[in-house]
DNA sequence: TTTATTTTTTAGCCTAGCCTAAAAATTTAA
DNA sequence: TTAAATTTTTAGGCTAGGCTAAAAAATAAA
């Protein structure tokens, strides 16, 4: 139904809207995508014709409910595979992104049925996101960022805002991961940087990287 | 490093390599692709520059060690997913070949050994297929056709020759799959028909089927 | 509010992989 | 061994999805 290259536009200007909710830009999808703006016009101009979003000339695009099916239809693929590749195949959890971009295009609803099943029907993927369900309907979540938590509160890894290999890596090395309890210990107002407690060890993190890991408060 | 276009060409050069040895006619990969003749040209000229093949014009094309390589790499895709999608997701057999089709080109070598050893270094594909090992060696069976056992000898089922759904649904009704142990009954002479024992039960069988079936004796 | 800057679109071109129609080479038949 | 039939290649076109360069619209600044 849809090309790889359509699933990808979609799936990004879902990812925009969820950021900003109002019509996307030319230029910010051209930047997710890495194309040029002029190859976002004619693509965006082909899915309007595909009824997959509305598109206005020089004020931006919006996907319409058939383009958010498409795009969580694609999310939902992605993040099941991302869930197998790491629990049955081992693999760790900053290695499975580029794999799980060319999964989620294999095309069969029974495939996904069955993939979701032997995987125990998973609510969240291995970076903590939510798994859309098969209509495309998110679990809600009260996750917060660690940068919102007061001196003193504690909260449990729920998922990161960044998944970069670098980012994940710099977590590995904090012994930070998806359920990972962690505890603040000081907070400083001028720069945002925290001392957090994580196992038995404390770690100083700056205000970057507390406004880059969402946690579940209790 | 290749698309899925020239993989599925490899492929299908392969194969048909495989039933004559000598060099593949541009009509006859135009037939298993369901393409014209003039496309298998220029794609056939394409692979000859990047050295997956000799080729020579109006003669025919025949693959190279590293178009070989290309082969058997995605072959051994192919089957150990039909493994997986059997085994771990409890298709069945008629039903995975779509679905095998798609996942034979992702790309990431981590991921098939990982496939692999979680699969338990299948030998066979659900068909009865061996599977390539990641040098692209095939285990060397000696199985022969149902139609050239004599009267009186047994086999196992090993593998089928055509694998159409239409084949492989009648075999279902017969109660035949691999590791079907099969006892000759009887033979016709005129017309290749045989009587088999499978299980409990006899079965009256052409030459058609007879000629479709492999079986391994002992 | 006019000018300058930025954003977006249009126009025209490129490659991959397909197509049809016509030409050329090969094979088969007379 | 020449003519007929078949196979294969060439030539030229088409669509998807990119690109650059230039034009047009929108936004920001003077």
């Amino acid at each position: 139904m849809f090309t790889y290259a359509e699933e990808n536009y979609i799936k990004a200007i879902f990812h925009l809207q969820a950021q900003s909710d109002k019509e996307v830009s030319t230029n910010a999808i051209a930047d997710v995508m890495e194309t040029k703006p002029s190859s976002v016009t004619d693509m965006v101009q082909k899915l309007a014709e595909k009824k997959v979003l509305a598109y206005r000339k020089y004020k931006g695009a919006s996907l319409t409910e058939q383009g958010r099916k498409v795009a969580t239809s694609v999310i939902r693929k992605h993040r099941l595979w991302e869930v197998f590749l790491v629990d049955k195949l081992n693999f760790h959890w900053d290695e499975v992104h580029d794999i799980a971009e060319q999964l989620e295009h294999i095309q069969s609803d029974e495939l996904i049925k069955r993939l979701d099943k032997f995987l125990g029907n998973p609510d969240f993927d291995p970076h903590g996101d939510p798994i859309p369900d098969a209509n495309g309907n998110f679990k809600k979540t009260e996750k917060k960022l660690l940068s919102k938590l007061k001196k003193g509160q504690r909260g449990v890894c729920v998922g990161v805002k960044e998944s970069s290999p670098e980012f994940l890596q710099f977590l590995d090395k904090k012994n930070i991961s998806i359920g990972t309890k962690i505890k603040v210990l000081g907070k400083e107002f001028f720069d945002g940087s925290m001392v957090i407690e994580v196992g038995k060890n404390q770690s100083f993190i700056s205000k970057k990287i507390a406004e880059s890991l969402y946690v579940q408060t209790n």
